[in-house]
DNA sequence: ACAGAATAGTGTCCATCAGATACAGTTTCT
DNA sequence: AGAAACTGTATCTGATGGACACTATTCTGT
């Protein structure tokens, strides 16, 4: 199971990633020393899912591998949901310092973040769903945003924009990551995949011309695929920075 | 368990999915009438993440609802990836019509999807990971393509740019599930979930001020909230039109 | 110094999950 | 008629997330 039980009460599920993720949590001054620390665990379970994806994190597994038990774990985190939430807030870090001028700084950005994505691809499927934003996550909007304070954009459009920025990675990473287009992974399974789609297409190009054709067209340009990483995200920048007059 | 599992072959998984999505299927000539059939198990699970999201859906569930056993949900589907995967393509549904030029089709294409993930939330997070594209899957990307296929982008760059759209669409429908902006569905839990982001941040402008302060300007302005579905959407397609070059 | 309270880690238990396997009943082809 | 192929069922396994009771540890108030 991933997340999205019915028993989730819509917040109160929440606020234990609340606290976990913003609160001060001081340490109680009777009982015996923890042994172990959320820090630690979460570490651990971020090498599991990095190793295995996120089905390869269960609460056993991240006991066993600290060589505790299971239920050790929840004097640390109240569930797996939070878990996951500290998971995703810590893969994410620190946002990156970015480079002067909007344009600039979100190109550095989403890369930052496309490496974040590459580095942890379970972040793809983990962060689905309602959920509370960690401060690094947090951090890196704010990063964002920063970058487009003095474009002239509303607030509300500063958000909106770094929205379309920010899934743009997303949707590209996802691409990378199932379909190997200029992913750094990009071993065999993948190709074998890429494949497989276009076997799909070739009996039935008649049913979808225009993708059999893109797809073709595609397929000479090797040049191409190496620029496609960029092309999205240019025609976003493009497309802002004509929304803001072009002057900065 | 949700679909990342190590076990997963990177392909022996995939081959029934492709043969289920794809494959003919006739019925054997021997043997008791099926009195099941894909498409109501499908249905059924869709009805059920629907009402649950895609934790409510087990193949315990499924076959209760249809008051079957469990096991014999297997006898029409080799497993449960496979089932998301069935569920996946079904509620996509049929590609839409799309109006004249590339971009009111582009807009109206952007506005199917965004109904589609309002009925069926659990899509967000179903079609995460490596997976093999059904056929009304490909055929909302085929009609995607096609609306763009005489603005003169190469084959690539016009998947390029269907998948802007679409990574678009799917992070604005993300936003409107877990923050309620904009949404139908923005009742009082996603209300409380954006206040709750509100509550982190008031005592924290300091640490995210760039956030703190573009929200601020966004509660003022309830008109730009409602054009906050549009303005992303149009940036894209600002860009997509300079870059062709502006002229069709 | 000492008793009680709060805490940490353990062991046991439960419901649920996806799936394997063996089996009984049904239909059709030879 | 009989074998072959198929459908749905019953039973079982190993894993999961989590509740709860219990022991051991550590600090606080007397």
């Amino acid at each position: 199971m991933v997340g999205e039980g019915e028993k989730r009460s819509v917040f109160g599920d929440q606020t234990g990633s609340v606290e976990l993720l913003w609160g001060g949590r001081e340490r109680p001054s009777r009982g015996p020393r923890p042994a172990l620390s959320l820090e630690r665990i979460t570490r651990t379970a971020i090498a599991l899912a990095d190793a295995g994806g996120l089905g390869a994190v269960s609460m056993q597994r991240v006991a066993g591998e600290l060589d505790f038990t299971k239920m050790s774990l929840y004097r640390y985190v109240p569930g797996k949901n939070e878990l996951v939430a500290l998971m995703i807030d810590s893969a994410m870090g620190e946002p990156p310092q970015l480079p002067e001028g909007w344009r600039n700084g979100l190109r550095a950005w989403a890369g930052a973040l496309t490496t974040v994505y590459h580095r942890h691809p379970w972040l793809l499927g983990a962060a689905t769903g309602p959920r509370v934003m960690g401060p690094n996550e947090l951090g890196w909007t704010e990063t964002a945003v920063a970058a487009l304070a003095d474009t002239g954009l509303s607030g509300g459009e500063q958000l909106d924009a770094v929205v379309v920025v920010s899934g743009h990675v997303r949707a590209l990473a996802q691409v990378s990551a199932s379909m190997g287009l200029g992913s750094a992974r990009a071993t065999e399974p993948e190709q074998v995949m890429s494949a497989a789609l276009n076997e799909l297409l070739v009996g039935r190009a008649d049913r979808y011309p225009a993708v059999a054709a893109a797809l073709a067209s595609t397929e000479a340009d090797a040049a191409a695929r190496d620029r496609a990483n960029e092309f999205g995200l240019e025609r976003i920048l493009d497309g802002l920075e004509a929304y803001m007059g072009g002057s900065r």
